[in-house]
DNA sequence: CGTGCGATGTATCGTGGCGATACAACGCTC
DNA sequence: GAGCGTTGTATCGCCACGATACATCGCACG
Protein backbone atom coordinates (compact mmCIF):
# COMPACT_ATOMS: atom_id res chain seq x y z
CA UNK A 1 0.00 0.00 0.00
CA UNK A 2 3.02 2.17 -0.61
CA UNK A 3 2.19 5.63 -1.94
CA UNK A 4 2.93 6.32 -5.62
CA UNK A 5 4.02 9.60 -6.57
CA UNK A 6 3.23 11.18 -9.95
CA UNK A 7 6.08 10.91 -11.55
CA UNK A 8 6.06 7.01 -11.08
CA UNK A 9 2.27 7.27 -12.03
CA UNK A 10 3.18 8.55 -15.57
CA UNK A 11 5.59 6.17 -15.82
CA UNK A 12 3.90 3.50 -15.05
CA UNK A 13 1.06 4.22 -17.47
CA UNK A 14 3.36 4.76 -20.45
CA UNK A 15 4.40 1.40 -20.04
CA UNK A 16 1.69 -0.30 -19.73
CA UNK A 17 1.43 0.41 -23.13
CA UNK A 18 4.95 -0.62 -23.80
CA UNK A 19 8.49 -1.49 -22.75
CA UNK A 20 10.84 1.96 -23.50
CA UNK A 21 14.00 3.23 -22.90
CA UNK A 22 14.77 6.29 -20.02
CA UNK A 23 15.25 8.41 -23.24
CA UNK A 24 12.05 8.15 -24.96
CA UNK A 25 9.79 7.92 -21.10
CA UNK A 26 11.15 11.49 -21.14
CA UNK A 27 10.86 12.41 -24.90
CA UNK A 28 7.45 11.32 -24.31
CA UNK A 29 6.29 12.99 -21.31
CA UNK A 30 7.32 16.18 -22.67
CA UNK A 31 4.93 15.74 -25.58
CA UNK A 32 1.80 13.09 -24.66
CA UNK A 33 1.25 14.06 -21.46
CA UNK A 34 -0.11 17.68 -21.44
CA UNK A 35 2.56 20.05 -23.67
CA UNK A 36 3.77 21.12 -20.55
CA UNK A 37 5.51 18.64 -18.26
CA UNK A 38 9.04 18.72 -18.93
CA UNK A 39 10.77 15.89 -17.16
CA UNK A 40 14.67 16.40 -16.18
CA UNK A 41 17.55 13.04 -16.20
CA UNK A 42 17.62 14.63 -12.92
CA UNK A 43 14.49 13.37 -11.81
CA UNK A 44 13.94 10.29 -14.29
CA UNK A 45 16.66 7.78 -13.34
CA UNK A 46 16.62 8.23 -9.79
CA UNK A 47 12.82 7.46 -10.40
CA UNK A 48 13.10 4.52 -12.10
CA UNK A 49 15.64 3.40 -9.57
CA UNK A 50 13.39 3.76 -7.06
CA UNK A 51 10.87 1.76 -8.76
CA UNK A 52 13.33 -0.88 -9.72
CA UNK A 53 13.83 -1.37 -6.16
CA UNK A 54 9.89 -1.59 -5.67
CA UNK A 55 9.50 -4.07 -7.78
CA UNK A 56 7.34 -2.06 -9.69
CA UNK A 57 9.52 -2.06 -13.37
CA UNK A 58 11.92 -4.27 -14.72
CA UNK A 59 15.20 -3.35 -16.80
CA UNK A 60 15.67 -5.60 -20.07
CA UNK A 61 19.15 -4.68 -21.01
CA UNK A 62 19.32 -7.33 -23.92
CA UNK A 63 17.71 -4.62 -26.20
CA UNK A 64 16.64 -6.24 -28.97
CA UNK A 65 16.20 -3.02 -31.10
CA UNK A 66 19.59 -2.75 -32.73
CA UNK A 67 21.04 -5.27 -35.20
CA UNK A 68 24.97 -5.01 -35.02
CA UNK A 69 27.07 -5.87 -31.86
CA UNK A 70 25.99 -2.98 -30.32
CA UNK A 71 28.34 -1.76 -27.67
CA UNK A 72 25.61 0.92 -26.90
CA UNK A 73 23.99 0.61 -23.77
CA UNK A 74 20.34 0.81 -23.43
CA UNK A 75 17.84 -0.42 -21.22
CA UNK A 76 14.54 -1.05 -21.65
CA UNK A 77 12.07 -0.66 -18.72
CA UNK A 78 8.58 -2.78 -18.81
CA UNK A 79 6.17 -3.31 -15.83
CA UNK A 80 6.21 -6.27 -14.02
CA UNK A 81 3.29 -7.98 -12.12
CA UNK A 82 2.90 -6.22 -9.30
CA UNK A 83 3.72 -2.96 -11.13
CA UNK A 84 0.42 -3.58 -13.35
CA UNK A 85 -1.19 -4.76 -10.42
CA UNK A 86 0.02 -1.50 -8.62
CA UNK A 87 -1.45 0.59 -11.83
CA UNK A 88 -4.42 -1.21 -11.14
CA UNK A 89 -5.02 0.10 -7.69
CA UNK A 90 -3.73 3.77 -8.79
CA UNK A 91 -6.61 3.79 -11.48
CA UNK A 92 -9.25 2.40 -8.98
CA UNK A 93 -8.66 5.59 -6.90
CA UNK A 94 -10.77 8.15 -7.44
CA UNK A 95 -9.59 9.78 -4.13
CA UNK A 96 -8.82 13.52 -3.32
CA UNK A 97 -5.01 12.51 -4.11
CA UNK A 98 -6.37 11.95 -7.99
CA UNK A 99 -7.72 15.40 -8.33
CA UNK A 100 -5.03 17.57 -6.67
CA UNK A 101 -3.10 19.93 -8.69
CA UNK A 102 -0.25 18.04 -9.60
CA UNK A 103 -2.31 14.59 -10.19
CA UNK A 104 -5.02 15.38 -12.11
CA UNK A 105 -3.60 15.65 -15.77
CA UNK A 106 -1.76 12.34 -15.64
CA UNK A 107 -5.27 10.68 -13.68
CA UNK A 108 -7.15 12.10 -16.85
CA UNK A 109 -4.18 11.38 -19.42
CA UNK A 110 -4.89 7.62 -18.10
CA UNK A 111 -8.91 7.83 -18.44
CA UNK A 112 -9.45 5.67 -21.11
CA UNK A 113 -7.58 2.72 -18.92
CA UNK A 114 -10.66 3.51 -16.38
CA UNK A 115 -14.47 3.06 -15.90
CA UNK A 116 -16.73 5.65 -16.49
CA UNK A 117 -17.92 5.79 -12.43
CA UNK A 118 -14.11 6.60 -11.73
CA UNK A 119 -13.61 9.20 -14.18
CA UNK A 120 -16.78 10.77 -13.23
CA UNK A 121 -15.74 11.09 -9.75
CA UNK A 122 -12.17 12.45 -10.42
CA UNK A 123 -13.90 15.00 -12.26
CA UNK A 124 -16.59 15.85 -9.97
CA UNK A 125 -13.61 15.96 -7.77
CA UNK A 126 -11.41 18.36 -9.33
CA UNK A 127 -14.63 20.64 -9.98
CA UNK A 128 -15.33 21.18 -6.74
CA UNK A 129 -11.47 21.71 -5.74
CA UNK A 130 -11.91 24.56 -8.27
CA UNK A 131 -14.51 25.97 -6.73
CA UNK A 132 -13.60 26.36 -3.76
CA UNK A 133 -10.30 28.43 -5.04
CA UNK A 134 -12.43 30.36 -7.41
CA UNK A 135 -14.26 31.61 -3.70
CA UNK A 136 -10.59 32.38 -1.89
CA UNK A 137 -9.54 33.85 -5.15
CA UNK A 138 -12.67 36.11 -5.48
CA UNK A 139 -12.48 37.04 -2.22
CA UNK A 140 -8.59 37.97 -2.46
CA UNK A 141 -9.22 39.92 -5.71
CA UNK A 142 -11.75 42.14 -3.39
CA UNK A 143 -8.71 43.03 -1.42
CA UNK A 144 -6.39 43.45 -3.76
CA UNK A 145 -8.42 45.81 -5.49
CA UNK A 146 -8.84 47.98 -2.78
CA UNK A 147 -5.19 47.76 -1.61
CA UNK A 148 -3.34 47.49 -4.77
CA UNK A 149 -2.25 48.78 -7.88
CA UNK A 150 -4.08 48.27 -11.25
CA UNK A 151 -1.63 45.80 -12.45
CA UNK A 152 -1.69 43.51 -9.77
CA UNK A 153 -5.46 43.83 -9.58
CA UNK A 154 -5.24 42.81 -13.49
CA UNK A 155 -2.74 39.57 -12.40
CA UNK A 156 -5.31 38.31 -10.00
CA UNK A 157 -8.37 39.33 -11.73
CA UNK A 158 -6.84 37.15 -14.95
CA UNK A 159 -5.85 34.87 -12.71
CA UNK A 160 -9.62 33.76 -11.81
CA UNK A 161 -10.58 33.72 -15.27
CA UNK A 162 -8.37 30.82 -16.01
CA UNK A 163 -9.62 28.87 -12.90
CA UNK A 164 -13.12 29.88 -14.60
CA UNK A 165 -12.35 28.57 -17.74
CA UNK A 166 -10.84 25.54 -16.21
CA UNK A 167 -14.35 24.80 -14.27
CA UNK A 168 -16.31 25.81 -17.55
CA UNK A 169 -14.25 22.82 -19.03
CA UNK A 170 -14.83 19.93 -16.40
CA UNK A 171 -18.53 21.11 -16.80
CA UNK A 172 -18.82 20.35 -20.31
CA UNK A 173 -16.42 17.03 -19.70
CA UNK A 174 -18.64 15.53 -16.99
CA UNK A 175 -21.69 16.85 -19.15
CA UNK A 176 -20.32 14.32 -21.79
CA UNK A 177 -19.50 12.08 -19.77
CA UNK A 178 -22.93 11.89 -17.91
CA UNK A 179 -24.93 11.45 -21.52
CA UNK A 180 -22.07 8.84 -22.55
CA UNK A 181 -22.86 6.83 -19.17
CA UNK A 182 -26.51 7.37 -20.17
CA UNK A 183 -26.29 5.77 -23.10
CA UNK A 184 -23.83 2.77 -22.47
CA UNK A 185 -25.41 1.79 -19.18
CA UNK A 186 -28.29 3.83 -17.34
CA UNK A 187 -27.96 1.81 -14.06
CA UNK A 188 -24.76 3.42 -12.95
CA UNK A 189 -25.31 7.09 -13.79
CA UNK A 190 -25.80 9.65 -11.39
CA UNK A 191 -24.01 8.09 -8.82
CA UNK A 192 -22.22 11.57 -7.80
CA UNK A 193 -21.33 11.87 -4.23
CA UNK A 194 -18.84 14.41 -2.63
CA UNK B 1 25.85 41.70 -11.50
CA UNK B 2 24.94 38.97 -9.30
CA UNK B 3 21.66 36.94 -10.47
CA UNK B 4 18.73 37.15 -8.39
CA UNK B 5 16.52 34.52 -8.46
CA UNK B 6 12.40 34.93 -8.82
CA UNK B 7 12.04 34.33 -5.19
CA UNK B 8 14.46 37.57 -4.21
CA UNK B 9 12.88 40.04 -6.93
CA UNK B 10 9.68 39.40 -5.07
CA UNK B 11 10.90 39.79 -1.47
CA UNK B 12 13.48 42.96 -2.90
CA UNK B 13 10.18 44.56 -4.61
CA UNK B 14 7.79 43.71 -1.32
CA UNK B 15 10.35 45.18 1.10
CA UNK B 16 10.38 48.75 -1.32
CA UNK B 17 7.18 49.23 0.16
CA UNK B 18 8.00 49.18 3.94
CA UNK B 19 10.07 46.78 6.55
CA UNK B 20 7.84 43.43 6.65
CA UNK B 21 8.65 40.54 9.15
CA UNK B 22 9.41 36.94 7.21
CA UNK B 23 6.15 35.87 8.33
CA UNK B 24 4.55 38.41 6.37
CA UNK B 25 6.54 38.15 3.81
CA UNK B 26 5.01 34.66 3.40
CA UNK B 27 1.61 35.53 3.90
CA UNK B 28 1.49 38.70 1.51
CA UNK B 29 3.19 36.60 -1.03
CA UNK B 30 0.20 34.09 -0.77
CA UNK B 31 -2.49 36.42 -1.65
CA UNK B 32 -0.86 39.64 -3.10
CA UNK B 33 1.48 38.33 -5.71
CA UNK B 34 -0.67 36.21 -7.82
CA UNK B 35 -3.68 33.70 -5.95
CA UNK B 36 -0.84 31.05 -6.91
CA UNK B 37 2.46 31.61 -5.41
CA UNK B 38 3.02 29.70 -1.88
CA UNK B 39 6.00 30.10 -0.38
CA UNK B 40 7.02 27.60 2.59
CA UNK B 41 9.33 28.90 5.28
CA UNK B 42 11.90 26.17 4.05
CA UNK B 43 12.26 28.05 1.00
CA UNK B 44 12.07 31.83 2.50
CA UNK B 45 13.88 31.58 5.28
CA UNK B 46 17.27 30.49 3.32
CA UNK B 47 16.69 33.25 0.98
CA UNK B 48 16.87 35.97 3.55
CA UNK B 49 19.69 34.66 5.00
CA UNK B 50 21.72 34.71 1.81
CA UNK B 51 20.23 38.16 0.64
CA UNK B 52 21.28 39.59 4.11
CA UNK B 53 24.90 37.77 3.09
CA UNK B 54 24.51 39.18 -0.03
CA UNK B 55 23.68 42.89 1.99
CA UNK B 56 20.64 43.34 -0.71
CA UNK B 57 18.54 43.76 2.88
CA UNK B 58 18.89 44.01 6.66
CA UNK B 59 17.82 42.75 9.92
CA UNK B 60 16.49 44.78 12.50
CA UNK B 61 15.42 43.05 15.84
CA UNK B 62 14.61 46.32 17.51
CA UNK B 63 11.50 46.06 16.51
CA UNK B 64 9.45 48.98 17.47
CA UNK B 65 5.83 47.83 16.45
CA UNK B 66 5.18 46.14 20.05
CA UNK B 67 4.35 47.77 23.56
CA UNK B 68 5.86 45.49 26.35
CA UNK B 69 9.09 44.29 26.35
CA UNK B 70 8.19 41.52 24.52
CA UNK B 71 10.55 38.78 25.15
CA UNK B 72 8.87 37.44 21.35
CA UNK B 73 11.67 37.52 18.73
CA UNK B 74 10.36 39.10 15.89
CA UNK B 75 13.00 39.78 13.03
CA UNK B 76 11.72 43.29 10.54
CA UNK B 77 13.49 43.16 7.23
CA UNK B 78 14.18 46.20 4.92
CA UNK B 79 16.10 46.73 1.96
CA UNK B 80 19.99 48.66 1.96
CA UNK B 81 20.97 50.97 -0.43
CA UNK B 82 22.80 47.90 -2.66
CA UNK B 83 19.28 46.40 -2.12
CA UNK B 84 17.46 49.53 -3.74
CA UNK B 85 19.84 49.58 -6.38
CA UNK B 86 19.73 45.93 -7.42
CA UNK B 87 15.59 46.06 -7.68
CA UNK B 88 16.46 49.18 -9.67
CA UNK B 89 18.67 46.98 -12.15
CA UNK B 90 15.90 44.56 -11.83
CA UNK B 91 13.01 46.65 -12.83
CA UNK B 92 15.21 47.72 -15.44
CA UNK B 93 16.18 44.81 -17.22
CA UNK B 94 13.64 43.63 -20.00
CA UNK B 95 15.54 40.72 -21.19
CA UNK B 96 14.78 37.16 -21.99
CA UNK B 97 15.04 36.38 -18.15
CA UNK B 98 12.06 39.02 -17.61
CA UNK B 99 9.53 37.16 -19.62
CA UNK B 100 10.21 33.40 -18.34
CA UNK B 101 7.17 31.09 -17.24
CA UNK B 102 8.17 31.69 -13.63
CA UNK B 103 9.40 34.86 -13.10
CA UNK B 104 7.03 36.96 -15.70
CA UNK B 105 4.03 37.24 -12.52
CA UNK B 106 6.85 38.77 -10.41
CA UNK B 107 7.64 40.96 -12.71
CA UNK B 108 4.32 42.33 -14.24
CA UNK B 109 3.09 43.19 -10.24
CA UNK B 110 6.25 45.00 -10.45
CA UNK B 111 4.90 47.30 -13.37
CA UNK B 112 4.14 50.33 -11.62
CA UNK B 113 7.74 50.39 -10.64
CA UNK B 114 9.17 50.35 -14.01
CA UNK B 115 8.60 53.02 -16.73
CA UNK B 116 6.11 52.55 -19.72
CA UNK B 117 8.65 51.31 -22.00
CA UNK B 118 9.81 48.67 -20.11
CA UNK B 119 6.65 47.35 -19.76
CA UNK B 120 6.08 47.07 -23.44
CA UNK B 121 8.89 45.62 -23.90
CA UNK B 122 8.29 42.92 -21.55
CA UNK B 123 4.55 41.94 -22.70
CA UNK B 124 5.85 42.27 -26.60
CA UNK B 125 8.70 39.26 -25.20
CA UNK B 126 5.85 37.32 -23.97
CA UNK B 127 3.85 37.09 -26.21
CA UNK B 128 6.59 36.00 -28.74
CA UNK B 129 7.62 33.85 -26.36
CA UNK B 130 4.20 32.21 -25.91
CA UNK B 131 3.38 32.02 -29.68
CA UNK B 132 6.39 30.13 -30.15
CA UNK B 133 5.14 27.64 -27.92
CA UNK B 134 1.88 27.87 -29.61
CA UNK B 135 3.01 26.40 -32.70
CA UNK B 136 4.79 24.01 -31.18
CA UNK B 137 1.95 22.77 -29.06
CA UNK B 138 -0.33 22.98 -32.19
CA UNK B 139 1.87 20.15 -34.18
CA UNK B 140 2.24 18.37 -30.71
CA UNK B 141 -1.54 18.15 -30.92
CA UNK B 142 -1.67 17.29 -34.42
CA UNK B 143 0.45 14.00 -33.11
CA UNK B 144 -1.70 13.29 -30.58
CA UNK B 145 -4.54 13.40 -32.55
CA UNK B 146 -3.51 10.41 -35.10
CA UNK B 147 -2.08 8.44 -32.43
CA UNK B 148 -3.81 8.49 -28.85
CA UNK B 149 -7.09 8.43 -27.27
CA UNK B 150 -9.82 11.22 -26.71
CA UNK B 151 -9.12 11.78 -23.75
CA UNK B 152 -5.60 12.75 -24.37
CA UNK B 153 -6.14 14.58 -27.31
CA UNK B 154 -8.42 16.78 -25.19
CA UNK B 155 -6.06 17.46 -22.61
CA UNK B 156 -3.76 19.05 -25.13
CA UNK B 157 -6.53 20.71 -26.85
CA UNK B 158 -7.75 22.28 -23.66
CA UNK B 159 -3.72 23.00 -22.94
CA UNK B 160 -3.58 24.89 -26.62
CA UNK B 161 -6.82 27.12 -25.79
CA UNK B 162 -4.95 27.99 -22.48
CA UNK B 163 -2.20 29.02 -24.34
CA UNK B 164 -4.34 31.01 -26.47
CA UNK B 165 -6.04 32.70 -24.09
CA UNK B 166 -3.04 33.95 -22.19
CA UNK B 167 -1.99 35.42 -25.83
CA UNK B 168 -5.14 37.01 -25.78
CA UNK B 169 -4.78 38.25 -22.69
CA UNK B 170 -1.56 39.94 -23.17
CA UNK B 171 -2.23 40.92 -26.56
CA UNK B 172 -5.54 43.50 -24.84
CA UNK B 173 -2.67 44.67 -22.10
CA UNK B 174 -0.22 45.44 -24.93
CA UNK B 175 -3.13 47.88 -26.14
CA UNK B 176 -3.57 49.36 -23.45
CA UNK B 177 0.01 50.01 -22.78
CA UNK B 178 0.31 51.59 -25.90
CA UNK B 179 -2.17 53.99 -26.20
CA UNK B 180 -1.46 55.09 -22.80
CA UNK B 181 1.86 55.91 -24.13
CA UNK B 182 0.23 57.40 -26.89
CA UNK B 183 -1.32 59.50 -24.94
CA UNK B 184 1.06 59.96 -22.05
CA UNK B 185 4.11 60.07 -24.27
CA UNK B 186 4.31 60.30 -28.23
CA UNK B 187 7.80 60.61 -28.54
CA UNK B 188 8.13 57.34 -26.74
CA UNK B 189 5.82 55.15 -28.59
CA UNK B 190 6.08 51.95 -30.63
CA UNK B 191 9.33 51.05 -29.20
CA UNK B 192 8.87 47.34 -30.57
CA UNK B 193 12.11 45.51 -30.63
CA UNK B 194 12.93 41.87 -30.67
C1' DC C 1 36.49 9.17 -47.19
C1' DG C 2 36.44 11.39 -42.92
C1' DT C 3 34.79 14.49 -40.03
C1' DG C 4 31.73 16.73 -37.70
C1' DC C 5 27.22 17.56 -35.93
C1' DG C 6 22.75 16.31 -34.03
C1' DA C 7 20.12 12.73 -32.04
C1' DT C 8 20.06 8.85 -28.89
C1' DG C 9 21.32 7.08 -24.54
C1' DT C 10 22.84 6.62 -19.40
C1' DA C 11 24.37 8.83 -15.32
C1' DT C 12 25.65 12.13 -11.38
C1' DC C 13 26.29 16.51 -8.70
C1' DG C 14 25.09 20.78 -6.41
C1' DT C 15 21.57 24.07 -5.49
C1' DG C 16 17.64 24.86 -3.46
C1' DG C 17 12.26 24.48 -2.98
C1' DC C 18 9.01 22.20 -0.30
C1' DG C 19 6.32 19.78 3.33
C1' DA C 20 6.56 18.59 7.94
C1' DT C 21 7.65 19.75 12.15
C1' DA C 22 9.24 21.97 16.43
C1' DC C 23 9.14 25.58 19.54
C1' DA C 24 7.49 29.82 21.73
C1' DA C 25 4.82 33.94 22.93
C1' DC C 26 0.79 36.42 22.13
C1' DG C 27 -4.22 37.48 22.45
C1' DC C 28 -8.80 36.12 22.61
C1' DT C 29 -12.77 33.76 24.48
C1' DC C 30 -15.59 31.01 27.64
C1' DG D 1 -6.93 29.92 33.66
C1' DA D 2 -7.35 26.74 30.09
C1' DG D 3 -7.54 26.21 25.63
C1' DC D 4 -7.00 27.62 20.91
C1' DG D 5 -5.88 30.16 16.81
C1' DT D 6 -2.50 33.50 15.17
C1' DT D 7 1.99 35.43 14.89
C1' DG D 8 6.67 34.38 14.63
C1' DT D 9 11.49 32.01 13.84
C1' DA D 10 13.91 28.00 12.51
C1' DT D 11 15.57 23.30 10.75
C1' DC D 12 15.58 18.62 8.58
C1' DG D 13 15.05 15.22 4.96
C1' DC D 14 13.45 14.34 0.49
C1' DC D 15 13.82 14.97 -4.05
C1' DA D 16 13.02 17.85 -8.56
C1' DC D 17 15.69 20.34 -11.43
C1' DG D 18 19.35 22.35 -14.45
C1' DA D 19 23.86 21.58 -15.79
C1' DT D 20 27.00 18.67 -17.16
C1' DA D 21 29.71 14.66 -18.62
C1' DC D 22 30.42 10.93 -21.49
C1' DA D 23 29.60 7.52 -25.23
C1' DT D 24 27.53 5.77 -29.54
C1' DC D 25 25.01 6.12 -33.63
C1' DG D 26 23.50 7.92 -38.24
C1' DC D 27 23.77 11.01 -41.66
C1' DA D 28 25.07 14.75 -44.56
C1' DC D 29 28.44 17.56 -46.71
C1' DG D 30 32.69 18.66 -48.62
Amino acid sequence: MAKTDVLSLAILGMLAEQPLHGYQIRKRLGTELGPFRALSYGSLYPCLKRMVGAGLIAADESDAGRVSGSKRSRIAYGLTEDGERRLAEELANSGASAWDDDTFDVRFSLFTKTDSATRLRILEGRRSRLSERLEEVNEGLARVRERHDAYTTELHRHGLERVEREVEWLDKLIENERSATRGDNPSTASAGNN
